[in-house]
DNA sequence: TCGCGTTCTCGCCTCACGATCGATAACGTC
DNA sequence: GACGTTATCGATCGTGAGGCGAGAACGCGA
């Protein structure tokens, strides 16, 4: 155990914006808050960093208490909180991360959890609004120029429901035709050799696709000043 | 004046990688050490997190004593760095900061601090080379899609000045037909009316532009998935 | 003053890509 | 087997970036 000086003065915690699409809309991963500061706000999942880890394995221990870590997809450092009155009771620096769960699993939360849609939230705790926000933003640019979209989407899906996950995703309609010559022109997408229906009723079976890679990658060289076309 | 225990505690640094284009290369500022660890390596400036400012406030201090702050055009947070292993002698976080000086100005610096072509660099004490390089990356990808030029370009400019800025920027040729087009489109220069040599003979004079707004602004909206056209 | 080299500026063309629409394919259901 | 439904694909359009070359606007020297 570390000793309360130390513990005090250290004060450095992770915070997590874990997003997954439920009911096609975009939702966070929140916590009652049981004790002061902020009893009874809503707050993000997180901790306070120990002395031999990373951030990113102190943001997974302390993850592991409210989700299982196994459905995060995808975990991504974001800005740093310094301002010395973010927490009222003590000087306390909040690194946030951004996670990504993939929609259909519907991973088991504790009781004091609760899954909030973004575009109804309550007042949340300390800064947490505000990073909040702000994972939403970084998720909807990488969403346009990386392959990111594996990190929301199941394992293997119709375009039909891709389209879905980006359209909530991104907060606008999204047109499927497009979606397909897009990612498939970069090749992001695999078809399984599955097919499978959308709605209740009849109709055309979809084909359902798959990501080819789970890791982040850039997938579209900003357009802007691109180096010169070298055509093989 | 913090006692041992708390300083050994907090331990949190700022870093900054500070940018200029200096004889048509983007160089960065380092200063070299004098004591161990790393003695006589180059590192990137920057210093202790005091109990009462924030991460920027802090490094805005730290970077006042390598340069004039005020040519400093631009500062945004980067990647806090937290590997327990990254500073032999003690546990340290540190909060990496990408900071640009506009082209042209050449800031007073100390004795120990000197300017280094990014691609040309000697081997750098800590993590400093993979922050120096990540910084790198993150000014390339925000000069296709913000107005961040304005941090690097003088305040006014001829074309072929600002394309030549951005040539060493981005590390590959830049047409500068091209680049006036772009960035007259997105509105983002305006012409101060007078006109100027660039190089020594003759020649037909150049006008001379500047950016309309020096703070960072989206001004491309990601291609992929727009919301759908709404012609006004 | 008149050519001449130099540098910048602008217009035209091409190409790549996103957006839209309509035609066709592949099912369930009655 | 006809019909509604959904998915898929191709054709087309518009837009913006890249490339090239003609002309414009100078300095300089004969």
């Amino acid at each position: 155990m570390v000793d309360d000086s130390q513990a005090r003065a250290s004060a450095h915690a992770v915070l997590a914006a874990v997003l997954q699409i439920r009911q096609g809309r975009l939702q966070a991963l929140l916590w009652q808050r049981a004790r002061e500061p902020f009893a009874a706000r809503w707050a993000l999942p997180g901790g306070a960093l120990a002395a031999d880890e990373t951030l990113e394995e102190s943001m997974r221990r302390h993850l592991a208490e409210k989700v299982d870590v196994r459905e995060v997809a995808h975990l991504e450092q974001l800005e740093t909180r310094s301002d010395p009155r973010r927490n009222p009771s003590r000087r306390e620096l909040a690194t946030a991360f951004l996670g990504l769960v993939p929609s259909g699993v519907d991973p088991g939360v504790p009781a004091d959890t609760r899954w909030h849609p973004l575009d109804d939230l309550p007042e949340l705790a300390y800064d947490h609004g505000e990073i909040l926000l702000g994972a939403r933003e970084r998720l909807r640019g990488k969403l346009s120029y990386t392959n990111l979209g594996f990190a929301l989407a199941p394992p293997s899906f119709t375009l039909a429901e891709l389209r879905d996950v980006y359209s909530a995703a991104l907060g606008h309609p999204v047109g499927a035709t497009n979606l397909q010559r897009v990612l498939l022109r970069r090749r992001l997408l695999e078809a399984t050799g599955e097919r499978r229906h959308y709605g209740s009723g009849g109709g055309r079976p979809a084909t359902m696709y798959r990501f080819r890679r789970t890791r982040l990658e850039i997938t579209d060289q900003f357009a802007v000043l691109r180096p010169p076309t070298m055509t093989s």
